[in-house]
DNA sequence: CGGGAAATTGATGACTTTCAAGGTGTGTGG
DNA sequence: CCACACACCTTGAAAGTCATCAATTTCCCG
């Protein structure tokens, strides 16, 4: 059987080698944190598809980083219905949720195959003694997580679909973009389905938007193949909740 | 002039006569920490109706408890639109939006005439260092600041205004009842503009809605007071958004 | 007591969901 | 390699929810 194509059977590399350096711990720490860290990590977390890394109400197990992938974050109440809370995809951490508590508040489940690397909680716990930047990581990555839910309360409390959808297009754009890749253009890490439950609106309407989109050309799009064609109408789209002007 | 027989000009009392104590920073401490604690600590800032307490992008100035009163948070963006995160009450803390960056995420609004209790940010540094008691305080308001966020989420995302306002209604006579008071009466701390923005709704919904609950006898309301007359049903209510069982 | 803000109520229409059907793509087993 | 089954996505029609506009009414503050 010969590997295939992705990289859900690539092999640990060091996190000097890692494409995902910047974006990750490593980028809050100098030359000695970063070989002691790169000693506690676990390189060969595999997650496949629509498996759970954790689940709410768990300890917590370690913090993750996703090299490939993606996954979901997500709260469920008791009638069942689901809130996704974030997308989680290359370089972004994962498992803060569980730092106040211990406890994780999410369920946390792989969109498709994903390899993390993980700092088990022990580890991460003597580091953060140790290593300043480490826990200065910590830090930016609750003040972004708290960021984050405070813009999808504006989006879901006050914005109608059309610029809701219209703004996380632009944000995942500019997500790739400051990631290496083109600005205009990326692949959606998520279904239809998944997409429209984090924007709070239904399937259908989700398909209808992007249709509209697509008809007015401000997207093209092919399956999860997003083409932004005219960035500054979809810019005003998704800034446009007043008057005319 | 004499003085107001609301608590706006009450007089500062050590924390150990408090009757919020237990619900505020030293209900975490020893009897060390909280001498500790008192002496650091300002019980004399007053914020008047419609007045900020701190602002979206401004430094971390400390973190504060309500005394009496009560405040909003709120983030506002490029077009003017306000969505409120979270309302204060008397023993909730304040500030921790900063706790990450250093710098506020949102802006705080006295939503009547109020008083705090402040921590001034170097002190509250220096006692974390110190008292234990204290960083066990801190890490579990952020863990709470978090899962309220998710739980908006969730309700905004997913449930009719119906189910906001009626599982709204019950969290906060839950509030109330774990301060000592009525679990089936209280009064609303906000106006129906701040309730309707922070469950996401027109405030002519929000009315329509509270006359029907009302004439459905699940509540009595007039004017701020609240009684909860039927809160089985109101429970049903918060809970169904499935079939009939 | 008067003016203005806040809250309620009604009528209307836009937006969104739901239900239903059909189409498209994917993966598995023959 | 093809075919079938299934999941995912799109589209249409109808119904329902919710927002907006407008008109009162009520409450609150000076």
């Amino acid at each position: 059987m010969k590997a295939p194509a992705n990289s859900f059977t690539q092999n640990a590399i060091s996190c000097n080698a890692c494409s995902l350096r910047h974006l990750c711990i490593p980028n809050g720490l100098n030359k000695d944190e970063l070989e002691e860290l790169e000693r506690s990590i676990d390189k060969t977390v595999k997650i496949p598809k629509k498996h759970e890394l954790y689940k709410a109400n768990e300890d917590i197990n370690g913090i993750y980083a996703v090299k490939s992938g993606a996954l979901k974050t997500s709260i469920i109440n008791s009638e069942g219905q689901e809130q996704i809370l974030e997308f989680h995809l290359p370089g972004d951490l994962l498992g803060f949720d569980a730092f106040a508590t211990n406890t994780h508040s999410c369920d946390a489940i792989a969109l498709e195959d994903s390899l993390l690397c993980k700092l088990p909680m022990e580890v991460f716990e003597n580091l953060c003694d140790k290593l300043p930047g480490l826990r200065r990581v910590m830090m930016q990555q609750i003040g972004k997580e708290i960021s984050h839910s405070q813009h999808l309360l504006l989006s879901l409390g006050q914005l109608p679909t059309e610029e809701r959808l219209a703004s996380y297009l632009l944000q995942l754009a500019e997500h790739f973009h400051a990631r290496g890749f083109s600005k205009s253009e990326y692949i959606l890490p998520m279904s239809r389905q998944d997409l429209s439950n984090y924007l709070g609106m239904a399937v259908e309407t989700l398909s209808r938007i992007i249709s509209r989109m697509s008809n007015d050309k401000l997207i093209k799009i092919e399956q999860r193949k997003v083409i932004i064609t005219d960035i500054v109408k979809l810019e005003k789209l998704a800034h446009a909740s007043c008057g005319s002007a």
